[in-house]
RNA sequence: CGCGGGAUGGAGCAGUCCGGUAGCUCGUCAGGCUCAUAACCUGAAGGUCGUAGGUUCAAAUCCUACUCCCGCAACCA
């Protein structure tokens, strides 16, 4: 059996519609998941939703509904972006499941059975309005209006000094045992800057943390306190074993979760802390291994700007995928993006670059290239293929870019720097074309035509298997024009020669060629506000 | 001294860790081709790489100071 790798996103708290950052991180997730899974491993993917604390319990008392009816209408939207994206998770995991509240339960005996939980008083600056508590530092002196100073949150609500019962965890016991690893193991955080940021931040001190409430209810309990609900974080970050099985350890957890296997968090840059401190030190403390790598992507920017409610330049993934295509959204995002880095979008830009890299480079490329196998060789592949030197020298360009430039950046992660080397392949291909014009061969020198013909067929055909984790929809569609079975459309299968023979052993014949990617159009108003920008 | 990111031809970006002819896309201009999705190919113009110093044979890249922009400041990807 193929080597495991366990891959995640975060899990989304659903207290609002899914945005384009949610599907930033699904898509780019999914496209690292179909890439291992092209490269032989054995890949287990999962998303989900984060559902309980206190935010869930507000909205829904905003609404007049229940925490758990808020929560089953939140996390579909999420699971429809999922699939609507063409996102190919295993397991989409909700935090309101009984077994996550039983694996939650689980780890949590196993921390505190390490002796790593104690009860105490939680004190501090509590806003009843926020129902938050809010640091010393954080606090904003003011005046009310009887001219009384008072102290007020960044919120700009009341506070006042409050106590309450709390479970903690000792995590200032993990502080060494987390620079250690962050030192030892600098592929645990990526990017390097991320890094660096906490790093510096655990080197400050880890005080003890809170991770009980008793001041609502909407949570996972704690086993033994029937008044306290866990911190959402630690229920939350355990999603990732709950998926699996644990604590039963006869399950997937016994394949996916151990020392050696590849397990690998993809999450925002806001959450890192939560996913390499507190969730290794949890881990730690509960004798779990650690996962191997946590990735902090960036953040998207509707030109440039901050998302906000506010300023309503919120865009829904789905309408973005519906008007522009599944596999252009997916693609934008992944190559105009640098991956870690913050990014930004607008229609235009989405127009501009899927016109320029998918229609017109490599849809067209394919496009021509087949139309004129169907209509001057009868669709059918030339025997007895004979190549030249310029057709050795493409083809070697084209193995060259999908087995190795594009394996090896993706594999550190630098997604856009593998689709900008398939891009360069695509760049040669038409160039090529050019170079060859097999439309004044089928004139004078057919065989040669055939041979020009076949070359890039090959080439097109290599293109379109690499390129499948990034547009997996059109990248089969285009395989399938081309006859190439399910099951040899593998990295694997890159390096071999002999399905070209097999095609034509069966006298395989295309049909009459369809174009993968439309040219898209910029739509009304976009543009006007484009011309806007540019004066 | 709160933390961090950014400043590179008209626009958007890569390159900065590991100094050595400044790169990509879009846009503009000129030419070529006509197989193809008004697509493709070639060439050109356009940058003192935020500012000022420093190190070096050599700095976008290392060091120092400064200016401007943008995020964040314990639960928003």
């Amino acid at each position: 059996m193929s080597e495991p790798f366990y891959i995640t996103t975060a899990i989304s708290y659903p207290n609002g519609a899914p945005h384009i950052g949610h599907a930033y991180e699904a898509i780019a997730t999914d496209a690292i998941a179909r890439f291992q899974r092209l490269m032989g491993r054995d890949v287990r993917f999962q998303t989900g939703t984060d559902e309980h604390g206190l935010k869930m319990a507000q909205k829904a008392a905003e609404q007049g509904t229940t925490p758990r009816a808020l929560a089953d209408e939140m996390s579909q939207l999420f699971k429809d972006m999922c699939d609507a994206l063409n996102v190919s998770y295993d397991v989409f995991q909700r935090t309101t499941d009984e077994a996550h509240h039983t694996a939650s339960q689980a780890i949590w005996q196993a921390m505190e059975a390490n002796g790593d939980l104690y009860l105490d008083r939680y004190e501090g600056w509590y806003s009843v309005r926020d129902e938050a508590y809010y640091d010393e530092s954080e606090l904003i002196n003011a005046e009310d209006s009887e001219g009384e100073k008072v102290r007020l949150s960044p919120q700009g609500t009341p506070v006042e000094w409050t106590a309450e019962e709390s479970w903690f965890f000792r995590l200032s016991k993990y502080q060494q045992p987390l620079l250690d690893l962050y030192r030892d193991h600098p592929e645990f955080l990526q990017p390097d800057n991320r890094r660096n940021e906490m790093i510096r931040f655990v080197e400050g001190g880890l005080r003890d943390l809170s991770i009980s409430r008793t001041s609502f209810d909407w949570g996972v309990k704690v086993p033994g306190s029937d008044d306290h609900v866990m911190y959402v974080w630690v229920d939350a970050l355990t999603n990732y074993l709950t998926g699996l099985g644990y604590p039963k350890t006869d399950s997937d957890f016994g394949r996916y979760w151990t020392l050696d296997a590849d397990i690998f968090h993809v999450i925002g840059k806001d959450i890192v802390r939560f996913h390499t401190v507190y969730w290794p030190a949890f881990l730690m403390s509960a004798g779990l291994p650690l996962p191997k790598q946590v990735f902090g992507h960036g953040f998207l920017l509707n030109r440039g700007e901050k998302m906000s409610k506010s300023v309503g330049n919120v865009v829904d993934p789905i309408a973005l995928a519906e008007g522009f295509g599944v596999d252009q959204l997916r693609y934008f995002l992944l190559a105009d993006v640098v991956f870690g880095k913050d990014g930004s979008y607008s229609a235009e830009a989405i127009v501009t670059k899927t016109n320029a890299d998918l229609a017109n480079s490599f849809g067209n490329l394919a496009q021509r290239t087949l139309s004129m196998i169907f209509k001057n060789m009868d669709g059918r592949l030339a025997d007895g293929y004979q190549t030249e030197a310029a057709d050795n020298e493409l083809l070697d360009l084209v193995a060259k870019a999908t087995r190795e430039e594009f394996v090896q950046a993706f594999n550190a992660l630098n997604l856009s720097g593998a689709i900008e080397a398939w891009r360069r392949a695509v760049f040669a291909c038409n160039q090529y074309v050019d170079e060859q014009a097999p439309w004044a061969l089928k004139k004078n020198d057919p065989q040669r035509m055939a041979m020009v013909l076949m070359t890039l067929f090959q080439a097109i055909r290599d293109l379109t298997i690499c390129i499948q984790p990034i547009v997996p929809e059109a990248a089969n569609q285009l395989l399938d024009q081309m006859g190439i079975d399910a099951d040899q459309r593998s990295y694997a299968d890159l390096a071999k020669g002999d399905w070209y023979q097999q095609l034509v052993m069966r006298d395989w014949a295309l049909e009459k060629p369809m174009p993968i990617f439309p040219r898209l159009e910029i739509p009304e108003g976009e543009s006007a506000e484009a011309g806007k920008d540019a004066a």
